[in-house]
DNA sequence: ATAACTTTCGCAAACGTTTGCGAAACGGTT
DNA sequence: AACCGTTTCGCAAACGTTTGCGAAAGTTAT
């Protein structure tokens, strides 16, 4: 329409400094005019550059993982990322389908977290061979040589127990998820650690929220005096056995979390809890992809600090 | 590597009658061995078929549209499309980037809320001249010719107002969200409608959960008997109030909601709430969806069932 | 052996871009 | 007027597929 060549249009719309001023002008005109989108999936094929990131979740509704999508996805737009969101649903069988259609996409980065039950991730290192970065946050496989963000667990659950002992509790029960996942694994680690070995604690594994609740209400038998959340999840749980048994927070029992915030700010008094941002992690996740990207060949571990919010429940 | 061309292998790929047994199952040889994987791009640059949605939230986390964004991601993976998610932050101009991403991407149908901001829905009417189905949910916008798929406003407000009769509840407190949103216009008028003109209602627009924690406590300072929460977000701090008021439920006050589920199971005794489920208007939205995608140009609103579901809170 | 099918495959164009390279047009200097 | 240097643009190949059409090879019937 213009009299213009096909290459001269595609460096107008670019600003490539052979075309003349005028000839832009025109070109950018009629481009909005017709209301012209460059077509990505030429784009891509064409430069073999996807500016796509895969996100792979267990699922995308959980107070955590919503929150950490919620912050990649606003950096990626940013930098001009698109996500393409998938849910493995915690079935190791789908989590490799949703690789596959990763890499069907040709996307420039992945990140994932592992579901609880994936042993092998032979095909999470076969990215490696591709040269197509993968981040690992959250649940992450217990070996080196990979990229991994992850909340502080040690440095968490070390506070925890700290706040534990200054406040001189005497009879702790413990609850934890999984036991199975690392981060279960480090949690109660350094819990055990830290914790005065004065104190008369009960460990306990919970694989869910009505079990959480069991386990409570046997707490509540016994006369605990506190009671530790590993998540959001078990926390949950938990308050809904202490408002059962109609139990004043913190005289008559006193509560203590790791979360991400939500849920401790629901009741009143608030509870007590280690902050494990999903949102920083994500962002802490999104630049160690930008690192990767830009060519660091370094992987590591990162972390992101976690701090005491106090509520009024200990 | 086989001998073969391009098109036969393509052909083999694809099953196609043309092309032998022997051959077929030597090109798959091969291709497993290599790891070939389909480059996504050029299939639809080819086939201009992009096998792509995109869906647009205001935010990811948030307790309705998480599940929501989870089952159509859900139908999705099952009906071999990909979903590319997209934060509007509540804000029309990134919004309309996100719709301009959509485009670029030759998405083969979006899924959107409207952000409580949007006014002009023009950048949406474009898609329909493109033939590119949308799908409005939860927030839509108040004309007719489009698709849109909502949670029954009026049916839930009414089931809420009919409850509150049944009860004999004398004093009520009416808590509504943002009054420009359809969403609380609809609910607000069918609760109006339906309440007994005997009992004496307030009626008030919270903002957020703190706005709505302030009504809440002036309800209880002016003796009311019932709250009722239009929203989770509402719901959140009534629930705040009430516990700092320490008051017990139902028989202090009373709260009834209109929710997911998921917060009023937070508490005990749980909260009485008609349902809306994200996870059900996703499901109703995607086959809408793959409605549109038939070729069925049947504009129309549909609603998905809403039900009271009793925890002890009324 | 020839003809007439059937089976099996290859050619080449097309999708919408990007980009190296070369060429036309233009301006200025002798 | 001839030459040179810039500015401004076009040609064509390439990215990895799909697909209509035609052709070679194989099979069967005469």
């Amino acid at each position: 329409m213009l009299g213009l060549s096909i290459s001269t249009i595609s460096r107008a719309l670019k600003n490539h400094p052979d075309i003349s001023e005028k000839t832009k002008q025109r070109v950018n005109e009629l481009a909005t005019a017709l209301d012209y989108e460059p077509n990505t999936n030429a784009i891509q094929l064409r430069t073999s550059k996807s500016n796509l990131f895969g996100l792979i979740v267990p699922t995308v509704s959980n107070f955590f993982y919503d929150s950490f999508i919620a912050s990649v996805e606003e950096e990626s737009r940013k930098n001009n990322y698109s996500l393409m969101i998938l849910q493995s649903g915690d079935d190791p069988v789908i989590e490799m389908q949703n690789l596959k259609l990763c890499r069907q996409n040709r996307v420039s980065g992945v990140f994932t977290c592992l579901s609880s039950q994936t042993i092998n991730i032979d095909s999470f290192t076969k990215f490696k061979d591709l040269e197509i970065p993968v981040i690992f946050f959250d649940l992450v496989p217990d070996m080196q040589g990979i990229n991994k963000v992850c909340v502080a667990d040690v440095l968490s659950a070390t506070i925890v127990a700290n706040t534990i002992n200054i406040k001189k509790k005497k009879k702790v029960f413990a609850l934890f998820g999984k036991p199975n996942l690392s981060i279960t694994k480090k949690r109660l680690e350094a819990f055990k650690y830290n914790i005065d070995k004065k104190i008369v604690t009960t460990y306990l594994h919970a694989n869910n929220t009505p079990e959480a609740e069991q386990f409570a209400m046997e707490a509540i038998k016994q006369n605990a005096d506190t009671i530790f959340c590993m998540s959001d999840e078990i926390l949950v749980g938990v308050m809904k056995a202490i408002q059962k048994a109609q139990l004043q927070i913190p005289t008559d029992i006193a509560v203590i979390a790791i979360s991400n915030g939500f849920i401790p700010k629901l009741y009143y008094p608030e509870i007590t809890y280690v902050e494990t941002s999903g949102y920083k992690l994500g962002k802490l996740a999104f630049s160690s992809m930008m690192a990767c990207m830009a060519g660091s060949a370094f992987m590591q571990e990162l972390t992101i600090e976690s701090m005491l919010v106090e509520g009024g429940s200990i």
